[in-house]
DNA sequence: GCGCTGCCTGTAAGCGCATACATCACCCTG
DNA sequence: CAGGGTGATGTATGCGCTTACAGGCAGCGC
């Protein structure tokens, strides 16, 4: 029975000889081992009893650790780490010696030993909110998975990417249902830093949080002022967008549908709703004409619906707070028969994917997500270099996306 | 100077000693410490030094334990442990009493610690390897993020989401620069199992890992049979759409651009295309007409200007082996006046988001790639909840999404 | 030759938490 | 009132690694 290294099984106490993991029974062995840890591992040879152990599956033996690695190769602890954690110092002959009798035994270090004993762990963090809707999650289950892409996602990848260049790896958890306790101890505990989107932790827990790690704030205000924090600009962009409506397509009764009202990022978009206004002389609203959650289309549609019955004339332009809420507007108004844009221009904010597919295609403000990611990351790692470095604030520029849906036909041709 | 708790700084000492955290002059206090990690605590008090600390810098501390916990609030370390791992085994008094010490010190767990100690860390993994794309970044840059949203973006979001709803954190990492080994032990130190894409990780180091947790391997063939897998059905959905090139739009000279030869998902598909041919009585190739990178546009549009430069008439139709080639060869084939589809039907494999955004829209395979991820994370659950659980290999279907690239007209209206 | 310097390696002590086991108080039963 | 049970808490140890510090040993100058 010559088992080739690679199938050492359960059911072969031998073989687990052979492998050289067998520390149970003989220990101690050569070195005087101060731990105990081996008792409970090649539990088989211990007990005389074994797992349930399915036929033909290989067995999973106890992980090898620094000993070893040490024991089989002829060195301390100490050299098999330094030889992973700082090559150079050692000599490359007993390097080599160690590297080998590791790849023999399988060994790869336990990040969470690493992490106790370095205090770092060489992975950061998001937590952004569970942005999930339904209605979206049911055209995507039978039509595109693009259709579900949102905000975060895009955050994940620029902040993914940004990561690795810096040699981190990233961990990414929505809010749970669990509560916030949850989530930080999730993530707090096991990272070097994350960056968080607005409203997902408790602003009193961040405090908390930020005191042991870096963070930083995406996307909303800066709530902490010694946290670095980056937002968009979205008074600005919805301050253009507004102003074409009035300037290039000649709309004067304009409505603002807007969010809940302690999400800032919508607040600040009314913000720049209301200039637009004030500059062209028209009515400045105290407040948004219609609030609704942003986190659904059907909410959206709502809002839409409420609009039309209104009485009155309804309004020429819509700007809705956030493209989730303009496309389920758009499907409401389809089905009430209103023809967006002819008889009333309809627009976002964010430029997900998802507003791009609609028809008629969304005209919004793209927030640059991917580089939100990228900076977000940027920052943290600027952080742990230098924890004393003076806190910043960075604001993003937005750009006005022109499409179908406020009356710009035909959209630049892509690619 | 009554500073609120939330703010206490460096440079105030007594502060510290208010916070209680002052254990480094005074060790031992009450309960004899077996710790010297207190040492090097607050350092300003030590040494006399202080940090260089920017003004108005909020200090930071160290990191509270589980010892400061017990220490504030009378208990031990085993009470306060079990106040957060098991709190019905705590009566409620003196759970309140942790909590409050806790919520005072702004106490979390290290995520390290409990790892440690618990051989458990609550994160799953999903290593992939790193499809960017130069030429879709471009694009990206000045356009829309949308554009390079990926295979593996859609992947992460369903893990994302399954993992949350079984209580785990998802770590995610790309393939480095510095080779498979970095990327091993970032992830697999440091979560109880994961998923990989093909081609991410050498079997060998795969086979390794394996041993010590769970692994799913993710599209692609079987390469380790005792590990989970899931695939998608790549010959089934090829020969399909070839189905459709041959007998709806009556196409008889038809081409396939495959991809490198160690990727069993192109060969899959390539048999499919083969299967398809064969059924229609049409010459069925030993190899793909030609071959390129998966990778990037470019290595598409190459391939288009490579088919046509080929001499003799070209084809009627060229399928590629997935959608990133397509959209690069649509770019080409423009360049050079052929006319998609009149001239030349088109086809991909996948359905990125960016498929749909072309123009002519691209005529793919769909695969679903948010359930993907969502079945892996079920896998892993699955398994680590019983190891020895017979190993599975699912095969997820896939959907022929008819376009404008291959004359059908008119995709369906989108919502 | 002798101390010194540098390089390489070993020794030992923690990192912060989980948990088996020991204790202890208290109540119940007979 | 002894014996035993039960629930809450404390004690002690190990999880696998990093790293300060302490040798050991060669080469060097004087």
């Amino acid at each position: 029975m010559d088992a080739p290294r690679s199938s050492v099984t359960r059911s072969d106490p031998e073989a687990v000889d052979r492998a050289g993991w067998n520390r149970a029974c003989l220990l101690p062995r050569e070195l005087p081992r101060p731990r105990v840890n081996a008792l409970s591992n090649t539990y088989a040879t211990v007990t005389g009893l074994r797992p349930p152990v399915h036929e033909g599956m290989v067995g999973r033996l106890s992980t090898p650790t620094v000993y070893d690695v040490a024991e089989r190769s002829g060195v301390s602890i100490a050299t098999v780490s330094r030889v992973y954690r700082n090559p150079d110092s050692v000599r490359a002959q007993t390097r080599d010696k160690v590297l080998h009798a590791a790849r023999e035994l399988g060994y790869f270090p336990s990040g969470n030993a690493r992490g106790l004993a370095s205090r770092t762990t060489g992975v950061l963090g998001l937590c952004f909110p569970d942005y999930a809707d339904p209605d979206a999650e049911a055209d995507g289950a039978d039509g595109d998975d693009s259709a579900v892409m949102l905000y975060s996602d895009q955050i994940i990848r620029g902040m993914e990417r940004a990561a690795r260049r810096h040699g981190y790896a990233l961990l990414i958890a929505a809010s749970l249902e669990g509560g916030p306790q949850t989530l930080v101890e999730q993530v707090a505990g096991r990272v070097d830093g994350f960056a968080v989107l607005a409203r997902t932790i408790p602003t009193e827990d961040l405090e908390i949080i930020s005191r042991r790690l870096p963070v930083v704030m995406l996307a909303g205000p800066r709530e902490i002022d010694h946290l670095d924090h980056i937002e968009v600009a979205n008074f600005d962009g919805e301050r253009e967008l507004t102003r074409h409506l009035i300037a290039d397509h000649g709309l004067r009764r304009l409505a603002f549908v807007g969010g809940e009202i302690d999400s800032p990022d919508a607040e600040a978009r009314f913000g720049g709703f209301r200039a637009a206004c004030q500059e062209a002389d028209l009515p400045v609203p105290d407040e948004p004409t219609i609030r609704a959650s942003m986190m659904t289309q059907a909410e959206g549609a709502r809002a839409a619906e409420a609009l039309l019955d209104r009485g009155g004339a309804h309004p020429q332009g819509v700007l809705f707070a956030n493209d989730q809420m303009a496309v389920g507007a758009l499907h409401a108004l389809e089905s009430r028969g209103v023809r967006v844009p002819r008889d009333i221009a309809v627009t976002g904010f964010d430029g997900i994917p998802l507003s791009r597919i609609v028809r008629p295609a969304l005209t919004t403000v793209r927030q640059p997500m991917r580089r939100l990611g990228e900076e977000a990351v940027d920052l943290l790692v600027r952080r742990l270099g230098d924890r004393s470095r003076e806190p910043v604030s960075l604001m993003l520029p937005v750009s006005v996306t022109r499409r179908a849906s406020c009356g710009c036909v035909g959209e630049a041709r892509q690619l």
